[in-house]
DNA sequence: CTGAAAGCGCTTACAG
DNA sequence: CTGAAAGCGCTTACAG
């Protein structure tokens, strides 16, 4: 906690005897532009960098444009474990590459938030991953902000155009737990959604998914065994019961596939409630896996969003464009493909 | 994503018809130095920067002295979900004083933990948030350069000399369970500590709120009510069991307060197994308040580690820190209190 | 290799 | 208020 003066280059080249150009070359290896630094010299003055703690500061270097290393990542302020465990995942992808992480909320106020994409563009943050919920109202001037950061990635859906999107392939995940269910020997699997797909795109992918899975393309066969809710998260228990009552009681289910985990626990607990064993009589599959999902009773076998290859395609594309890499519309959309984790509950 | 030129502030004076320096001056409000902006001329440069959308370069700004307004945070790489909602409470308390967080994690290896609070250095960041597990072993150059931070703040216990720590009085957690419990009609409350008091001060910290919430502050009549298991983490099945079979089935327990949710969780399923219904028959009390706990079946009864009054804490030492402030040794120090938090298990 | 110098974009005394 | 200048700590041409 001692207060002290930072060395700074003169003082390392000074002491070691060299002019400042050398030692700032020595120090990042090789030679630059004239300069050619021999290795004893080289060595030399590394060593008493070393020796003195030298730190290049970074703002100095900053201002003579060197190249910034940290990726901003603007996650929603209600976001919850789910969204940190991508940002971990993000973290260490980005580490790898030698980028840091600065983190910045959405609050409900847009006028914060522009004021902390204001603050990235300041610092000269070019690169920015926004967890952004695409059913949250868009501000324009918030979205102009964004509209300035260099390199851009969205999760699921783009909000600016020409920006990057990474987004999770919920029908192929949909489709994995569906077949799997029936090769299991469910006979009847159902799909219960929190809100209607006719509305929501995520939920329209899920549909999708399911329906390919069973295969009924067209939707006709599987009427009775598609359920929606309103939107309502997370669910009434009325709710829920209403669902288990039209899919299972008259639906005849005997395996169900929920939107998320919360649902898939809660749909356990109204089966319960109806004197259902759980996976006995109805398996049941959830969408995320969250970190708690191997605690519940019966553990829940999930979708796991891959958030692995989600940061590694986030980043990718992010430093392909701050390489000034020009991508192609399709190239600017990455999609990840989830994994079916099997445990206890289907 | 338009590449352009960032405006400078010599651009926002030579549009405004007036001088770099009044124009400096004049976008950060009042008066600096012997330069004072009358109220129309500060208006009117205001007005053109907004129009140019200047943002002032933070580099420049850094190496003329301006104080850092970023907060580092370093977490374990193999951070969980409860680690996480600290981070976010952090974030959002050093978002309302009007600093930036930028996280960092302890990676396995020590040269690239060195490697990250190197680059904290460099960048001029001198507040730490630490996440440090107080069981890892410390690598003597990580420490060194912690050291070196201006601002410290460690979880649990300080492990530098002079740093700050936050604390959470879990005596005070684990007393407060137990004083519910017994409120409750519980007779026999039993506490299951994963790893042994004698060797873990955080299962020490356990065992005496708990005595003192039974009244029994020599824990003689208390001895067939505590197990302590080996340390091992997630608990086996058949270590479990074995603590069901002490507490309950030999100790006639009617209550447990678990260490941490998870082997709440775990109990609850032991019990399970041997036919006891929770809470009917045993009452389980977690510790940590996870996410989930509200989804398991019963929700968990919990102990919330209120990241709120963490978060604040952290925060303010750091402040006071960075301010040159000096505090005491008991100052260096805050402890949290917890909250129960009533669901169903108890 | 050296040494002296320019310049990145700001802030801040300084003399008018 | 203005205008010119110094300087934060680097990097990088430039002339020897």
């Amino acid at each position: 906690m001692m207060q002290f003066r930072a060395p700074r280059l003169s003082d390392v080249a000074e002491r070691a005897g060299v002019s400042i150009a050398v030692a700032s070359v020595a120090l990042r290896g090789g030679s630059r532009g004239t300069i050619r630094v021999g290795d004893k010299t080289a060595e030399k003055v590394r060593r008493v960098a070393r020796r003195m703690q030298f730190r290049p500061n970074m703002a100095a270097q900053m201002l003579k444009g060197r190249k910034h290393d940290v990726i901003g990542v603007m996650i929603g302020a209600e976001s919850t474990a789910a969204n940190y465990g991508r940002l971990a995942a993000i973290e260490r992808e980005a580490y790898g590459r030698g980028y840091r992480l600065m983190i910045g909320q959405f609050h409900n106020d847009a006028a914060h938030t522009a004021g902390y994409i204001n603050d990235f563009l300041s610092r000269g943050i070019g690169a920015l991953v926004c967890f952004h919920n695409p059913l949250m109202p868009s501000n324009p001037e918030v979205m102009d902000l964004l509209a300035q950061t260099r390199a851009l990635v969205f999760q699921t859906v783009s909000l600016v155009q020409g920006a990057c999107c990474v987004d999770v392939d919920r029908a192929a995940g949909v489709r994995e737990a569906v077949t799997y269910l029936l090769g299991r020997g469910r006979r009847r699997v159902a799909l219960a959604l929190n809100a209607a797909p006719e509305t929501d795109s995520l939920m329209e992918d899920r549909r999708r998914g399911y329906l390919a899975g069973v295969g009924d393309p067209d939707g006709e066969r599987s009427r009775s065994l598609i359920w929606s809710g309103t939107g309502e998260f997370p669910p009434s228990r009325e709710v829920l019961d209403g669902a288990v009552d039209a899919l299972v009681v008259r639906g005849g289910a005997d395996a169900i596939v929920a939107s998320n985990d919360i649902w898939a626990v809660d749909l356990i607990k109204a089966l319960r409630r109806r004197g259902l064993d759980v996976p006995g009589e109805v398996a049941v599959v959830g969408f995320d896996n969250l970190e708690a999902g191997a605690l519940f009773d019966p553990s829940l076998t999930t979708i796991d969003q891959n958030n692995v290859d989600f940061a590694r395609a986030a980043v990718d594309l992010l430093l392909a464009t701050l390489d000034g890499k020009p991508l192609s519309r399709a190239e600017r959309t990455r999609v990840v493909q989830p994994k079916l984790v099997v445990r206890e509950s289907a």
